[in-house]
DNA sequence: TTGTATGCGTTATCAC
DNA sequence: GTGATAACGCATACAA
């Protein structure tokens, strides 16, 4: 409906794009041969357009579009806004005007300076590549996304360190296994709404929480009910759900030994407890922060000639569906979805301006064939 | 340095900000206990932050900084920017009288409709959960926002149909497998910069792809080097890819079986080639389009008795570390991070409206342990 | 080195 | 139902 090609009909168009003009003149990207190459396929377009035509080129405004519609500025923006009635006859002549002009809406960048909000939402994951390689993470950011993109918010990527000189709206840090956060004073600063998920107690935030702890004590009480005795624990970096969780397994199993630290990474596991068992240690059961993790703890254990759960009992975190492993896991389930729309709900109420609830949500242990008797 | 602490000493700021307010007094969250919470910590704070203080707070503006520093609004500005040279005596001033009102730095909203840019590039990917499962797409990722981060840009997620309302300064189609998007027509109507990977022709964009083509064509070679004269090969939906690497493989093999398309994806590839054995089908190798498909294979075939590669070869495409797959797959590797780089740059070519070569990249072959004599 | 004056493109508040 | 006018907060061209 709103066409470029009726652009170049205007008067006030007085170049046509280099964009517009490639589009008309290109048939496609030809075949692509060979190795590493580079094409120009815009160096001769370019020329053309500038021999052909000259002068500064403007992106018509909705003062244009008034214009050329014969009406005051303030009754185009109705007409498209829809904030006042306008008549029928006015509207259609508006958006006559706006087709002909090939006015493509609202400058996004001056309505939001206008309404003093961005549209976009910041979430903090560390390495990218690190933070999604859990498919618990995938969940819970899809669930998030869904409920942010049907209220009109983009989600924006923040990696690790980036300074934020842009406008955000609100910002979700989604820590498994942070302490800190460079860019976190600033936004504070900026008194830019913030939503942790199982994260550090921060001042002024919002929390989104699972019960880590009732989770991991059902777990222990499960294994504790096999015989297991001698129980060892691979952790997260030192962090609240890592405490939490710790805390819960010690009420079942106070002396639980501790494997070290490792990232929700199946080749991490590996290494980690890899290296635990090289240096002698030993126990009969095993419980993970992630199913990532207890996936490796099988794919190694398995190498090293042990059964699972015949001479070892694994146990995971999360609840996620890993259709490579062979095992289901015993693992606690915790409502990813969930967690995704009550952190997406949160920043929607914050940027509101409303007071918004912490939220805890609950977890479920489910048992599956990765954990038996000692 | 810039303190929030200092605002409230501020004659210009009227009302302590309730963030400010909930921060001095909240301790810590407490400790969370039961099941399925809601807190409301936030309650009481609110109404005593609107009992001790009234009146509207407006956050603190450049111009406020520089009438509490005694200069010029441009100088002030200056000052910050650096854009032109201020004397050391009133840039101190300036900076001064900004920590003293609690401004913290350019209003970014602001700046950006000055500017004419965001500082923000979408990227379209599908389903978030879908897009990401794959390690490749992952690796690519953190490249493109390694480089976009450099320079100071953000990534913003762009699911599937998102009406983009938002300002973008370019946008990046990673389209592995896809022909269409929804908002396409609108970003082209904007003049939005636009690069494709591995996609379709679309008119006005710029390129980065691989040569899907020379690495079916290696793997064909490999395969039929190995004596396999029945292939088959798992697609993905019609694509550009999808055709290129078709192609390729049917220069060694013009008869080469299709399993039928199927996202990246394990369980995916498990049901796809489950069905087509079920069918009553076979080949002695099976060409997938992903490693994580090919991994899907693997597992599948296992669980039906045939020993990988005695009884089937299977071959990959991408070269992602898969670490609890323990047979190392035959695959054709592609530089991933040179194309997220490549991307990330092509991006910041366009936005700097320079002329923007399109790159394919060469890819290679990796012989692995997947794949033997037929 | 500092100051003055515009404009970026909207939306919102009024009056008519 | 329609129209003038004022912000929104900053960056810059230009003058002093």
């Amino acid at each position: 409906m709103r066409d470029t090609q009726l652009a170049k009909t205007s008067p006030l168009r007085k170049k046509v794009s280099p964009t517009a003009l490639r589009a008309a003149l290109r048939v496609g990207t030809g075949q692509l041969l060979g190795g590493a190459v580079a094409k120009r396929f815009d160096r001769n377009v370019s020329m053309l357009s500038s021999d052909l035509v000259s002068g500064p080129t403007r992106s018509p405004t909705l003062a244009d579009v008034a214009s050329e519609a014969g009406v005051s500025l303030s009754t185009a923006s109705h007409a498209f806004s829809g904030t006042k009635p306008v008549s029928t006859a006015t509207r259609e002549r508006v958006l006559a005007a706006a087709a002909s002009l090939g006015w493509t809406g609202p400058n996004p960048l001056a309505r939001n300076l206008r309404r003093g909000r961005s549209g976009v939402v910041g979430i903090a994951v560390g390495q990218l590549s690190t933070a999604f390689r859990d498919p618990a993470a995938l969940a819970m950011l899809d669930a998030v996304s869904e409920v942010l993109d049907a209220a009109g918010l983009g989600l924006l990527l923040m990696p690790d360190d980036a300074e934020v000189g842009l406008p955000l709206d609100a910002v979700i840090y989604d820590i498994c296994g942070r302490e800190t956060w460079g860019a976190h004073a600033d936004l504070v600063a900026r008194d830019v709404p913030l939503v942790v998920v199982e994260g550090p107690a921060w001042p002024g935030t919002t929390f989104i929480d699972i019960d880590h702890r009732a989770g991991a004590a059902a777990l222990g009480r499960h294994l504790h009910g096999l015989g297991h005795r001698r129980v060892a624990t691979l952790t997260l970096e030192a962090s609240h759900p890592q405490r939490e969780r710790e805390a819960g397994l010690r009420e079942v199993f106070p002396d639980v030994e501790l494997i070290g630290a490792c990232p929700s990474d199946v080749a991490a596991a590996q290494q980690a407890v890899g290296a635990w068992w090289d240096g002698g240690a030993g126990a009969s059961a095993v419980v993970c922060q992630s199913d990532v993790q207890a996936a490796g703890v099988v794919v190694e254990a398995r190498r090293r000639g042990l059964d699972v759960p015949r001479d070892l009992s694994v146990a995971g975190f999360d609840g996620v569906v890993l259709p490579w492993l062979d095992v289901e896991l015993t693992t606690v389930v915790q409502p990813l979805a969930d967690k995704g729309r009550a952190t997406a709900r949160a920043v929607l109420g914050r940027i509101a301006g409303e007071d918004v609830d912490d939220v805890l949500l609950p977890v479920a242990l489910r048992i599956g064939r990765s954990t038996g008797p000692a």
